[in-house]
DNA sequence: AAGCTCCGCAACCGCATGGCT
DNA sequence: GAGCCATGCGGTTGCGGAGCT
């Protein structure tokens, strides 16, 4: 049943990494660069398997990697952006210069969504002058672990006490977005866009790429549109080598007014109905 | 001090997706 | 178009440490 794994478990190493073997994976991707995630551990000389061997690198040793507590501006722009996109981890991380999508889910299921959720139960109890009852304790079972879906489905208040419904944002599932896979691609989803934002998505090497409503436009001017005049005022400027040419001028609350650029109330009609039309 | 429970986080797993042949 | 491979993503697990009794 299922799938096979993906890779032979016989004589593999599991579990957590020595030292040694981080050194051997940094070493041997300082020589060698990323990629190639199957074949790595053979020639690093690691038993372990590839995926491993990504998850480990992507989610820990990387020389970009901030380590360290999360910053009272980047918790704000986690659960706001969370508020706009849910649990798109990838999508939530390219928006925070070396954090992982491993961290902030962790972080997000470990502090922010117990806190989240007293203040929605804190509010609710002041929104509707209820008590916020059975609510107030963060649902747990066995460890501390908790389900995920719990956790997804919670309205938000605004600061003068009103229950305001949690944006959601129907959308497909992240997906990796290449300049040809647009260029070829008329049914692209906004997604794609929202996508290409993430350090996982493949841009191409040196390009930059900046997209103006639905407009992908590289570098060098090239540039594919799809009916772009209905997005007026929908910019998107997108750096490949993100986040860590990020400048730092860059606020984390300019981060989050562009994805509210994106649900400008105005555009919610379109954009639901754009999208719906993309999926169909 | 010992045992127990809770919590945080690294790691694992299955599935989705894109690219290539 | 089908099949395979490589990679990415999100959900879940389980270890180890901290705190409590």
């Amino acid at each position: 049943m299922g799938r096979a794994p993906c890779c032979s478990k016989v004589g593999l190493q599991r579990g957590p990494w020595t030292t040694r073997e981080d050194t051997l994976l940094i070493n041997y991707i300082q020589a060698h660069g990323e990629g190639h995630w199957r074949s790595l551990p053979k020639k690093a000389g690691l038993l372990r398997c590839g995926k491993s061997c990504r998850l480990r690198w992507m989610n820990y040793l990387r020389p970009d990697i901030k380590r360290g507590n999360i910053t009272p501006d980047e918790d704000d722009l986690i659960i706001r952006l969370h508020s706009l996109l849910g649990n798109r981890w990838s999508l939530i991380a390219g928006r925070l210069p070396g954090r992982t999508d491993n961290e902030i889910k962790n972080y997000w299921n470990s502090h922010l969504s117990k806190r989240v959720k007293n203040n929605t139960a804190g509010n609710k109890s002041k929104c509707t002058g209820q008590s916020a009852g059975k609510r107030s304790g963060v649902s747990s079972n066995k460890k501390g672990k908790r389900n995920q879906r719990e956790l997804d489905s919670e309205g938000i208040c605004s600061e003068n006490g009103e229950t305001a419904t949690k944006i959601k944002i129907h959308l497909p599932k992240a997906m990796r977005v290449s300049p040809s896979s647009v260029a070829k691609k008329v049914n692209v989803s906004i997604q794609s866009m929202i996508g290409s934002s993430s350090r996982h998505a493949k841009i191409g090497d040196n390009a930059n790429w900046a997209i103006s409503g639905l407009k992908v436009v590289s570098n060098d001017g090239e540039a594919w549109a799809f009916n772009s005049e209905e997005f007026d005022g929908l910019v998107y400027d997108h750096d490949s080598s993100f986040p860590n040419s990020l400048p730092n001028d860059i606020m984390l609350d300019d981060i989050f007014e562009e994805y509210l650029e994106l649900l400008k109330p105005d555009d919610h009609g379109q954009l639901d109905s754009l999208v719906d039309s993309l999926i169909a």
